[in-house]
DNA sequence: ACCCTGCTGCCAGAATCTGTCAGTAGGCTG
DNA sequence: CAGCCTACTGACAGATTCTGGCAGCAGGGT
């Protein structure tokens, strides 16, 4: 007895969540297993069922937002991935972060079927990262003003030991082995900065939105130092 | 073009979910507009992926929570962490493992408020681990095994060079900065031992269960190591 | 003991599905 | 403008699946 097609259909659906930017047909036919002309079959179904799945010649498949059908209950290895994930950034990240990862990993056992539950006690991926270097200001508050996109008023100690007083755009934290790095627009240096969480003295947020948006100083740091964006 | 099973399979996930006491194969039979005994291969169909549903002589079908996702709330700090750890697990992790983080989030969006969903994307916490060493042993594998209790052969290649072919019970996986590595009880050294993902030539299910438990191996190894559990 | 119910096997005809081939049309890039 | 990638549609034939009916077994409730 097959749920072929039924199984295949959900699963295209799941696909398309996972982009979240326009994907070829091709390739969703590669991904489930099928021809290109049946993958045009199934999003034709699909579709006929209320997906709102967009196709535009020349660029791919989208699926807005909005369909009514809730995802399958999440698989033993999105568990896994789910509790990994959540334990390396109660222990990589500001306090305030780490609870919410430990908050977040709770509401989602609370809908869990038991088996799945116990799937988050039993999971036995460890995570053993380096000791990171002891923040010197508060992480919490940075992501705060990311998220406000406020400007903030530091004291930075260089490399070499010299203490500046500086405002800054911040707009992106990065998370190295052992460092964490606040990027962001320099007003003293009219250009992007990066300082570690480690040598930031002092903090203080000037509780006013700088004039750009997170977003676009995101990319244009992006395309000048020439980090690829996330998949 | 019609998709006659595959939506007839929802709309009886529906229906069952509708009613939330027993409901007979018949009464089912007859809402989705088929025979009973199609409503039979329908149940069947959907148990073999994964619905919990139930069925009991003489009273009818249940529909168990835990196969769809409900909608979920989470603070803006919660889906940061959410994200981040996502990002992490997709960068270090095996490919399975990878995709599984990808999904879930997916999974996640899709059941947030338009408001919250926006906040996936616009999370600006950027790993930046530095590059791992190229696994030489499938990690989905070892996490299988792991998970089902079952006995490994590996060849492994020890630090002088020196290789050894090992029957051993593992039980979790270390993440560290440029390694990963199996924790697992050597048949051959009667003991703990650790190998790095990157330096097991070749990995073979015995598709047998080890004789003890995992967490008691686990907990056992940690008191022998002197490793703190996760908290 | 009786009825309701879940569940399985078998069968044959009907319905569906799938891949291949061919062709149209729209968007993007150079 | 040409060339490439892409979305889409139609037709066809073979393979696969689906479906309903029938018969029968088993468990629960009365």
């Amino acid at each position: 007895m097959t749920v072929a097609r039924a199984e295949r259909l959900l699963s295209l659906v799941q696909v398309l969540r996972r982009y979240r930017q326009p994907v070829s047909g091709s390739r969703l036919a590669e991904e489930t297993g099928v021809s290109l002309r049946t993958l045009y079959r199934d999003i034709a179904s699909l579709q006929a069922q209320g997906a709102p799945i967009e196709g535009e010649a020349g660029v791919g498949y989208v699926l807005r937002p909005g369909f009514l059908l809730p995802p399958l209950m999440f698989s033993q290895d999105e568990i896994e991935a789910l509790v990994l994930g959540s334990r390396w950034v109660a222990k990589v990240a500001d306090p305030r972060l780490a609870a919410g990862a430990a908050d977040a990993l709770a509401k989602i056992a609370a809908v869990l079927p038991q088996d799945l539950r116990d799937e988050i006690d039993a999971s036995t991926l460890l995570v053993a990262t380096q000791r990171h270097h002891e923040d010197t200001a508060d992480l919490g508050l940075i992501r705060t003003a990311i998220r406000a996109e406020h400007r903030l008023r530091i004291i930075y100690q260089d490399g070499s030991g010299a203490s500046t007083e500086r405002v800054i755009w911040p707009f992106a934290v990065g998370f190295f082995d052992s460092v964490r790095v606040v990027v962001g627009w320099c007003e003293l240096r009219r250009g992007f900065r990066h300082f570690r969480t480690d040598r930031i003295g002092s903090l203080h947020s000037l509780e006013d939105r700088y004039p750009r948006r997170r977003q676009a100083l995101l990319k244009e740091w992006r395309e000048a130092e020439g980090i690829a964006p996330p998949p």
